[in-house]
DNA sequence: GTTCCGCATGAATCGATAG
DNA sequence: ACTATCGATTCATGCGGAA
């Protein structure tokens, strides 16, 4: 089996990514910091200087991107004073004009969402995942996230009507019926927009940027075995953990030396693991 | 008990509008045509042109709508040639430069969104339910749509449909008159900001822009009884009705005369049965 | 009255084909 | 080349008739 490779670096991603070279990722999954005035230490972005201080990581990460490679971007601008921000609005816009394709938005519908009561609002519940791509023609294997069918289907698609059948023939619609056999037996569905995850929080001391499931679920999509994922903002560590885990290579920045720390224990930890068996990697299904 | 009206009138938008007097509005929720949707009916509007096209309606809202009032608006982006089109991101930065304020944006997860396969993205699942403000002292009854605790009571609306079978008959629509026993003793907890409800599918003539649980939802979280609920894009006129059975008042502006016509049936059949006996409205908390 | 089951139909999107 | 139209693909639901 080849070698996997995960490397953490140390520094601010707008200067480290100017180290790695062109078309070399092919798969970028972060959280960046979010915007907050409040807070002066790591995480402190202006709202208002947010798209200023992006664009050149932007600019970086679309220069490292392979032609054929995915960018996820998980942000959510934060309420203040009564109302949301536009400053991911205008990042998309932004990032847009800089030469990327805001190929989707996807939903990370958090379940068990932040605590809290407010007059003038609900918990806010829901993360957006932007996609964006260098080209129209990007990989996507999308069997490998299908999800098992509903429980309509006991019984009901056992016998298919007989009009979806004729669907097509017919030319009374669109052709339900035209492949059958993609129908019988079939227990799996591909999945949609909006995904379901908990947020976790195995760390105690940090708290996950994201739960596992999540990088999980786009790297399943978006790469292949010994493809290389990238995360400019590493925080404790999840992306890379979950990618070496994938057996995909990884490179992490981070600027915060105590997380550096804390990702090279784990990755040292790991090839020490390496000589005991191997344990198959299992795929696992994400709601 | 006081009267209440349903008025419906035949028009364009950004002219009928105009006739209505400034700050009379409680709540407007609305759905209007999706950019090079529904081109059957209502010709498409181009994607190019569709914040040019709403800024007018937009601006007349705003000058109807009370001080604390609020405006819901659905709308979702097309996807077109691998990119999701970034007009819907333009409209929320207009309207705010018009003098709106963006106060939150909940998500409405369609669980049967509508089928299908591509080589570069899922199906799409979701749609922006936009909330603008005029100032940040509206009106909000938090109490009103409290869910009791349990598994689907994160923030998921229950299908009203379910409990077809309970409904008072007399009622035509949207689920008043239903049994809530089952939630008796049940421990109540607020909702977030996602709404999980289905698209109905009617195998019948007229299909409704959205379920009669969104605006209902909607309804009794900003107005109380005899308020005045404002649809600017009337359609089926899913918005009156359901805002009639909740007794509030209800204004509605549709372009398409058999629209019109099948609106004021209803209307017409509906003062028909106010001469019976009177069946006390019962407010039904709706997950 | 229930429950079960057949069935129509969606605010979709892309690629191929035609003008 | 560029635009309009058409064909192919796909899943979850409520309705209504049957058991």
């Amino acid at each position: 089996m080849q070698e996997i490779k995960t490397e953490i670096f140390l520094g601010d991603s707008k200067e480290v990514l100017k180290t790695l070279p062109d078309n070399s990722v092919d798969l970028i999954v972060t959280s960046p910091p979010y915007a907050d005035r409040r807070k002066q230490t790591y995480g402190g972005i202006n709202p208002e200087k947010y798209v200023e201080w992006f664009l050149p990581i932007g600019k970086e990460l679309l220069r490292i991107l392979k032609p054929d490679g995915t960018f996820i971007l998980n942000i959510k601008e934060k309420a203040e004073n009564g109302e949301r921000h536009t400053y991911v609005l205008e990042l998309i816009l932004a990032l847009r004009n800089q030469g990327w394709l805001w190929t989707e938005e996807f939903i990370w519908h958090k379940k068990n969402s932040y605590p809290g009561k407010w007059p003038n609002r609900f918990r806010d519940s829901w993360e957006r995942l932007l996609q964006f791509n260098k080209t129209r023609t990007f990989n996507m294997y999308q069997d490998e996230v299908k999800v098992p069918i509903g429980d309509w289907a006991n019984g009901r698609l056992k016998n298919l009507s007989e009009t979806d059948k004729i669907r097509d023939n017919a030319k009374n619609g669109s052709g339900f019926g035209k492949n059958i056999s993609n129908w019988l037996g079939k227990e799996t569905v591909y999945p949609n927009n909006v995904l379901h995850l908990s947020t976790e929080c195995n760390n105690k001391n940090h708290s996950a940027a994201f739960p596992d499931a999540l990088p999980e679920w786009f790297i399943k999509l978006f790469t292949k075995e010994h493809d290389v994922v990238l995360d400019p903002f590493a925080g404790s560590g999840t992306t890379l953990r979950v990618a070496e885990n994938m057996h995909r290579n990884s490179i992490g920045i981070e600027i915060l030396p105590e997380y550096v720390e804390l990702i090279k224990s784990r990755i040292k930890e790991r090839e020490f693991v390496l000589f005991e068996p191997k344990v198959a990697y299992e795929r696992v299904k994400i709601g």
